[in-house]
Parts: structure tokens; sequence; C-alpha cells
DNA sequence: TCGAATATTTGTGTATACACTTTATCACGC
DNA sequence: GCGTGATAAAGTGTATACACAAATATTCGA
């Protein structure tokens, strides 16, 4: 109520300090997530491409912020292994190794096939019903030829799959593999069609259905795979992959 | 060469300059995780009780750095898990919620049994000779009663595994994963004996010897389970644990 | 003496200052 | 012309300034 009148206050009785800079004091606060996410969003819809340089101050002035923010941001970006920070030299949009592709979609193999076991056991007619919607969203996208969109509700069905265990740690981990991965299909420029893909999401889930976990894990350990299998990841055309990078 | 000469030069030609801050230019690069490192290390030693206070200043002159380094390996751990951070309340450390506790187990499991279901198929004898003198330092440790030091081996056995598949992304989350435990087997104040998990230590490598990898499976599964029923996780007891609770 | 209102102190959040590093520009030798 | 070294420009890393918010101490009324 008068905190408002309290605040007015004691900046009046501070207006002999000088006045350094004075326009949208108290910015908001979750600045630094919101460039987080916009530069997230940025790369996982291909719109960043890997390798591109992210300067500090270029980013704070088209976000209006000081450059404290804006490495916050990138700091969090590069512990999700979205950018990398070289010492002195700033920081670019990551370009994930060969090898560290691998790694991913091991581990991803892993856990997915982990997950899918699992929700066999737990999963409830409701689930199948959510599961049976977000298939036809993908459906759509694909129909309309919405790569950033397909592009995201193909990633959503893995993390969706995670939150229906209700487990929160194990949906966070994933959204950063998937962000992740994200970036490698790009980098690599993955020849794997989207319908294949969706068409892989739809075995699944029938496998969910009938509650037959050694197809489900069968079918998401070959639909990883399969993922995988479909980047160009021979050493060769590693130099291809990279020409196409930008400026 | 002359560079050392050139930054003299330089520096002499702005001595006019009111010379703010003078000592120790140039601070050493990898202060922030040196800091980030020093607090992970006195949770997981259970010399920082969960909810303690830690106040940027205070940090920051222990070290002998500013606030700015501080914050950046608070935000470093806040991502870890390890403390929260509250809006214009500061970071404390991290007090995991029963919930929490939870799923952090239920994905070890997950992903534990996966990762020894790997390995007896793709370990080395050097690699189970690597891993039984691991459990031999365990052992030494527990003999001496050297907490922090048994502590930390009975954790590294689990990163110690994740490793031997050659996968650096599965080790560096395992090794979250694990900080995270120990935070939560202090926080709810584990009644598993060390020697009763050491000894489970054995049976799986014995398991992984043996390429049996369904018996790994069982043990890890078990082991896992069995650290996690020694919680007391009863909300009951929950004020207990934050009866003891310092400061 | 107690409690609400208010001053004070402590601490966080963001912007900025400035030393240093890297990168780009340029001038000059060959 | 083309490296090559000096010089300027741009960019990063850390410290500090200062506005605001929360917590704490203090005052003053009943």
């Amino acid at each position: 109520m008068n905190t408002l009148n309290n605040q007015a206050l004691k900046r009046r009785n501070k207006l002999h300090v000088v006045k350094v800079h004075d326009v949208k004091l108290v910015a908001p606060a979750g600045a630094t997530q919101r460039i987080a996410e916009s530069i997230t969003n940025a790369i996982v819809e291909r719109r960043l491409m890997p390798g591109t340089k992210l300067t500090e101050q270029k980013i704070a002035d088209i976000f209006k912020v000081s450059r404290t923010i804006v490495r916050q941001a990138l700091n969090q970006l590069s512990r999700e292994h979205l950018v990398t920070l070289e010492p002195a030299r700033g920081a670019s949009v990551a370009m994930p190794s060969i090898e560290e592709a691998h790694q991913v979609f091991e581990v991803r193999a892993m856990i997915e096939a982990a997950m899918v076991r699992q929700l066999c056991a737990r999963i409830s007619d409701a689930q199948i019903a959510q599961l049976r919607s977000h298939l036809r969203s993908e459906q759509e996208a694909i129909k309309r030829t919405d790569v950033s969109g397909r592009t995201r509700l193909l990633a959503d069905f893995h993390v969706l799959l995670a939150r229906m265990l209700g487990n929160e740690v194990l949906a966070q981990w994933l959204t950063d593999l998937l962000s992740r991965s994200s970036l490698i299909s790009l980098m690599y420029q993955s020849s794997h069609s989207a319908e294949h893909s969706q068409n892989e999401h739809v075995h699944i889930v029938d496998a969910l259905e009938k509650r037959d976990a050694s197809a489900a894990v069968r079918l998401m350990e070959n639909h990883i795979s399969s993922v995988e299998r479909n980047l160009h990841l021979d050493p060769d055309s590693l130099d291809l992959a990279a020409a196409l990078r930008p400026l």
C-alpha cells in the first residue's frame, strides 16, 4: 500500500546523489531467463547456426540490458552445452563433436528405453489419450510443413514420456539432452524424414497402449538408433558440414 | 617477447589515470570454478549443512575476489541443485524435498541399471582390476574411519562405472546426481552403514566379472533401493531433520 | 511492556568502469 | 604484392557503484 509512498520518499531523500542511470530502474526479474530462452529457441529453430559468434554487447543492445545479464544467460547456456565459452574469446553456438553426438544418443537410448519400460507398468488410459493427441499435433505440423513447429513437437514427444513418469529430475535432464540432439541434427544435417520419425512414435505409443514392455523398449531403441544412423557422422562429410557453417 | 615491454609501456602511459584497484591485476582465470568446487566439497563433506545461508560478500572476502565471481559460482551451483537461489533473498545450501529425493533415486536406479547392463558386454579385465583396486580404497577408508574420504569413495564408485562406458555425457550427469544424493543423505540422516554399502559394491563387481548382466542389474537396483530405504523419508521425521539444521 | 511504525543496516540485482586480450587495420620492409 | 610488425578497435573479465528489497534495530504510542 504505502510501499510506493515509502519508495518515493526514499528516492526524494537521495536526490542530491548523482543520478547516473535513471530510466527503467527495477528491471524485470527474469531477464536472464528470457534471453537464455530466446537464444535456445533461435538455436533449436535453426535461426542460429553452429559456430555463430555471440558477442555480449550486441546481444545486450538487442535486449536492452547490460552485459551482466547477457553473461549470465550465456553461462547458463554453456552449461547446457548449447554454446561454448572460450576464455577471453567469448561465446559461440556450440559445434558438438562426432564423439559427443554418439554419446548423447547412447545415453538417450539407455534412459529412454528404461523410461518406456517403467511407463508400461504405470501408464494410465488418460495418458495414452494424451499421447495420441500429441501424435495428432505432430501429424498436423508435418502436413502444413511447419518446420520449426514439427521439430519442437517431435522432441516434445520424448519429454512428454518423461513427464508421464512424474519425475521432474528426469524430465529436466531429458529436455537438456533433446536441445543438444536438436543442435546435433542441425550440425550433421540429418537425412531422417520427419514422417519416418513420427511413424515410429506412433508404433511406440501402440506398444505402450498394449503395455508390451519389451516391444516398447525395442521400438524406442530402434527409433533413437535410427535417428542417429541418419546423421552424417562420417569424419569425411564433416568438412561438408563445417562448410555450410555461416558467416 | 617484447609483449611484456609493450604492456609495461601501455600501463606507464596511463599512469595519470586514477588507480582504483591496483594489486593483483589479472586474477587467476578459474577463480569461479575454484570457489564452486570449494563449496561443493564443503557440502559433500558435510561441513556446510542444508539451509545454511551463503552471503555473497562473506564468501567474496574469504576467497579474496569480488562478488561478481562468487555470484557466478553460486549460479552454477544452483543449476546443479546444490544451492537454492531465492529472488532478492540470496543463496543457501539446498534442502532437497522428499519428493526430489525419491526422484533422484528413481532416476539413478534406472540409469545405473542400464549402465551395468551395458558394462557386462563391454568391460575389460583391466577395468575389473581397476574396480577391485577402488574397492580396496573404500575398505581402507572405512577401516580408518575417514568419514569424508569414505563418502567420496563410495560415490566415486558409481561415477567410475559410468566412466568405464567411455561416455563423458553420462559420467558428467551421474556426477551431478551423486552430489545431490550426498546432500540428500545428509539431509535425511541416512542410517545406511558404509560397510553395508561397500559390501554391495563388492557383489556388483563380482557380477560384472562374471559378465552376468541380469545379476548385475538386480544387485545395482537393490543397492540403490537399499540406500533410499535407509533414509528417513517419513514426513513425520522431517521436522526432526529440520531440527538439526544449524545456525 | 508490548507492538506497530519507522529508521538503520545488511544484502541482492544490475549497470558501468576499466585493465587486459584478441582481432582487425595499416604501414613498411622485402 | 605479401608477409610482418606496430597500432587501433573491439571484446572479454573482474571490480565496483548504486538502486532497490529484506531483515533488523529503534522509537514511540498505548
